[in-house]
DNA sequence: AATGGGCTAATGGTCAGACCATCGGCAGTT
DNA sequence: AACTGCCGATGGTCTGACCATTAGCCCATT
């Protein structure tokens, strides 16, 4: 295993490429090794199904305690996916970037200033890019979503649903699935915030707040629709930063 | 995990919450979950020690088999550090799937795109925040970055990481966890191909490459230290996207 | 002919017990 | 005081076993 690799020290002065004294031990890390090398030479293709356990460890030559550590870290990381009474198959490549996109974050502490800054970056630049290329399809989506909201403003938590449903379909929209997963995953985080604003305060409040979120809402839909990225980024960045001074409120 | 979540479907026709269908399996999971979880509170601390393994079988309810599983998989996540005789600790470098990021050859073109794109917007915005954020402290480390930079033109692993590291430098000043760990994922996965650029083509191409590198850096810097957001954003952007382009043309 | 129920083999998931190599400390010897 | 050898603890690995789920097959029922 060991870590550091090519890590650059700052604190020392120099470069030192500090070569793995290494031992050869972990026989799971080796045979981790191979398969990410088979499916990377697409000797595995996406979906397709492994031997069976069993049968891997005789050709691996290795008991199945070692070949099992080095199944389920792949399918830790999104690279496989185990399924009793049917085997093993490789993912599709979707899936370990999610993976390793959500372990990165679990790890480090999050503010919810934090959040909102990164929510507030990943949303504008989602606005910006669904402008240029949202499909028609698209943009029906989006406005059913918000239809949506105009019809249960009445109900809070079917009204969120949507919101929720409406800002994920713009990220669907930029074409880019990974600024989409890290909306959906900032606004995991945010979400048990936002419910408690809108919980909250009294009921005259509430209304205030979902007539405005509408007027924004319908602001940065025209925008899309018009494809006018700047004009969706700025839409977006207001709507976002009346709603974090809200949250930050609530805290 | 579990990914989904509020994943909405809109493929049919109206609002449709898909409830999970599922089931909790996986001992590991749960498993490598509360260990991550200790970690991120920092109940476990950098550098401690884990109970052994035949303790927390008993403390886990579980066999060694499920608590194995979910120790290797965190090893190899650089999370984990496994040392036969002594014990397993908790892994001080802050390093976590570094190992793993690398094998970003397991994504298709189409990927590899939405990641420059995603790196685009988190690292112009990074240039954005630290020319508002950054400490002294701060700039001084990215300065003495820029000068390893300066005098390892000649060696490009070297300059390679001394560049890595500037960018690094420059996401940590922001301030933002989130942004400095989603900097240091994109840069991960896109390693490899980074490389790759600078590798192939002849001996003249890449010192004009170098220079050009250089050049840019010293524009970001100075933008930073004059603490003027707008430019480092634009600077930031005019270096990647040059980056990018011939990242793109490599595929 | 089509349907449904039950049997069986294959598979991933889990467990318990065992052995090994390594490491740290302790006691005994020099 | 320094060296030596032993022993227990620990992670790494192997084996054989049992379980729950799945798919496929055969067969009785409709």
């Amino acid at each position: 295993m060991e870590t550091q690799e090519s890590a650059v020290q700052v604190t020392g002065s120099r470069v030192l490429h500090d070569l793995q004294p290494v031992s050869r031990s972990s026989l799971s890390g080796e045979i981790v090794e191979q398969i990410v090398d088979l499916i990377s030479r697409e000797v595995l293709k996406s979906g397709e199904r492994l031997p069976a356990e069993r049968e891997l460890c005789k050709r691996f030559g290795v008991g199945r305690t070692s070949l099992r550590e080095a199944l389920r870290s792949l399918t830790m990381m999104g690279v496989l996916d185990g399924q009793v009474g049917k085997g093993t198959f490789v993912c599709s490549n979707r899936n370990y970037l999610d993976r390793t996109l959500q372990w990165g974050f679990l790890f480090d502490r999050k503010t919810v200033q934090d959040l909102e800054e990164t929510r507030l970056m990943l949303e504008t630049q989602a606005a910006f890019l669904s402008a240029e290329r949202a499909r028609p399809v698209d943009l029906e989506d989006i406005e059913v979503a918000f239809e949506g909201m105009e019809n249960s403003t009445g109900q809070l938590e079917s009204f969120l649903e949507y919101d929720l449903q409406y800002h994920m379909l713009i990220a669907r929209a930029t074409q880019n699935s990974i600024i989409g997963t890290l909306s959906r995953m900032t606004r995991g985080y945010l979400k048990q915030w936002i419910k408690s604003v809108l919980a909250d305060p009294s009921a005259a409040e509430v209304q205030k707040r979902v007539q405005l979120t509408l007027l924004q809402h319908r602001r940065i839909l025209d925008a899309l629709k018009s494809g006018t990225p700047e004009e969706a980024r700025e839409a977006m960045s207001q709507h976002i930063i009346s709603s974090s001074v809200d949250v930050r409120k609530h805290l």
